[in-house]
DNA sequence: TATGAATGAGACTTCATTCAT
DNA sequence: AATGAATGAAGTCTCATTCAT
């Protein structure tokens, strides 16, 4: 195992923790209680209480990518592979709600920091929605005149957005499901060619 | 005036410095020097730190809600009226670009503060979107198995995804209009009814 | 009237506010406040917040002391004086509640200023028990072995620390008249000669 | 060592600063300096400022309760008591003139917190009095109209106004043993059954 | 005289980070 | 590698005092 089993422990009380409070509030105490580590012991394995958030975005959401790839390219259809991103990020929001709260707070944490982390592995992700619209584009199923990089940055802000009304209200908010189905059939009509209906 | 002078310096001064350092990086200080009042005079207008940050919201957003609330109350088609609440929404982050940066922040901020703090001016703002959709589902010109609730989320989240890109690369990215224009033409294709084209 | 109707209403409220919350967490607004006039007014009055304490305890003392002595120069038997000096500090605390607190905290109020004000008021106040004493020693009435200046200090430390059982605990403490019958019992016990029994 | 040797470093800086400046003019960087520890590490040991007063009272003066009542123990009669305990109060403000003063100080502390805090240690403190008192009258030494509640609290009143008399003039005033002697003489004189002597 | 908005120095407290063990 | 006690910089907020009106 090239990553200790430690760092792991850290990230994944780090992600309850920074869930929980914020980043600005959780304390390296709290995460180190709940790593059950002390407190010292996470600057072995971390420069900083920002490199955690940090390595955290990056090692998570590293593993994500690779599961949503595996999922979709094993369709054809770029219709088909739409709604199995969309299902599977607004799945992420059930089956991991804590890491989804706090990658979505990331990516507006203080812009000054933003500004200065060039957030690779996030493009990556939501290049995969672009990917797929040009596939689709290729194909002859979406439409040619939509922009690529503005419809993967509608299509991740949507489901995003959905993501985050459930997590901030769970119980009385519409079905994960039914969400999903939703946002892939408003897209999927907004995006294919006319004449394939 | 009902609302001394220096409410409203210590709002702007706090919109430029949170939107540069983001709320928890920005001092009070930074705030008092940028308004030109002492530290001090801040807590003669505001309770602590955190309730400049929500009257910032409740204030901006109100007014931003009346003037697209009067832009869209002389359309009739609501095809069109969406058109504008997009426009006018990516418009804002051209025009006030710190004021759309710490909107947004404000919004995926800590979130235990969001838990606690029902945050009804935005609710008020994004069912403008979904009075928007039933008003095309009565005339019949929306499909009618879209739910308002779902959708006014997808746009709000669409939209508001492109102005968090614009706002971190202005440069590098496409024009606003151009942004507007696709993201109107998806959700248009996405909401209409076919029979309609 | 020599002293301003307004510099009484100050150090009237001074009085309530300090016996509430003490000198140091009472706050000019709230004297201010509760005197009816401007925070500012207060400087126009006394020179400081200290100054205002130093002000209500000497006036204060001042027509107790005249009070007191009143009272006690109608008499001739030096036993009687005391126990009117008795009675009359212990009916202090039922009449004037508030002001008892302040003097009580104040004498042992941080010593830095203590140190530096030299309490004439105070002095003359517990001069009255020693005067007292050393008219009962001439007239053979007390004993003379006593000495009046550590006497005057334990009659007064007696009842000062019955008050300030008072007040913290009006209701569940013994009467004020009793309390007032029993120090001066013991006091007087414990003073006279014992061929005068 | 149940208690770190640095706790009672901080209570023991306390007690020198508090009663150089008083509680609320002293500042936690005057003790910690005192202490020779960070300003921070007092909150490893406090809650906050007044945490270090409470304690500092509880456990100093459980110390105190503890001498004196193994002096008393030794004895037999009540009247060697008093003056034992007597001579033991004003004895500490020799030995440990900043202890007592702040002691001092303290019960008459701002009233809201005395208010709040039931002071069981003072009141244990006052009760050895009483106890000595009860225990004169069950032997017929003490007369029986005393009432050892009322009693306690002059007594303690008389030496504690004499100790911070001296607390704030230890020159000009009566040497302790002969204030000792004499609050010893009063009281006895005041206490014992006529038919005793 | 009177006001009360404004000032700004200063204190308590927190907590990321270090380092001796 | 691990600990956790200790550090000390830094920020929010308070409030006595001032001064232009």
């Amino acid at each position: 195992m090239r990553i200790s089993d430690k760092h792991q422990k850290i990230i994944d009380a780090a992600v309850n923790v920074f869930a929980e409070k914020g980043f600005f509030n959780a304390r390296i105490s709290d995460i180190a209680r709940q790593a059950g580590v002390a407190d010292g012991t996470i600057y072995l394995y971390f420069n900083n209480k920002y490199d955690i958030l940090i390595s955290l975005f990056e090692e998570e959401i590293g593993k994500i990518i690779l599961e949503v790839k595996k999922l979709i390219e094993k369709e054809e259809d770029p219709r088909r592979m739409l709604e199995i991103f969309i299902a599977q990020h607004l799945g992420l929001v059930r089956r991991r709600k804590s890491l989804a709260e706090v990658l979505q707070m990331e990516l507006r944490q203080s812009n000054k920091f933003m500004r200065e982390y060039r957030n690779t592995k996030f493009i990556e992700y939501i290049d995969i929605i672009s990917a797929i619209i040009r596939k689709g584009q290729e194909m002859g199923v979406f439409r040619p005149e939509v922009k690529p990089g503005i419809a993967k940055r509608a299509i991740f802000g949507a489901i995003d957005e959905c993501a985050r009304l459930w997590i901030l209200n769970p119980d009385t908010t519409y079905d994960i499901n039914e969400t999903a189905a939703q946002v892939s059939r408003i897209f999927l009509a907004g995006l294919e060619q006319p004449s394939v209906q």
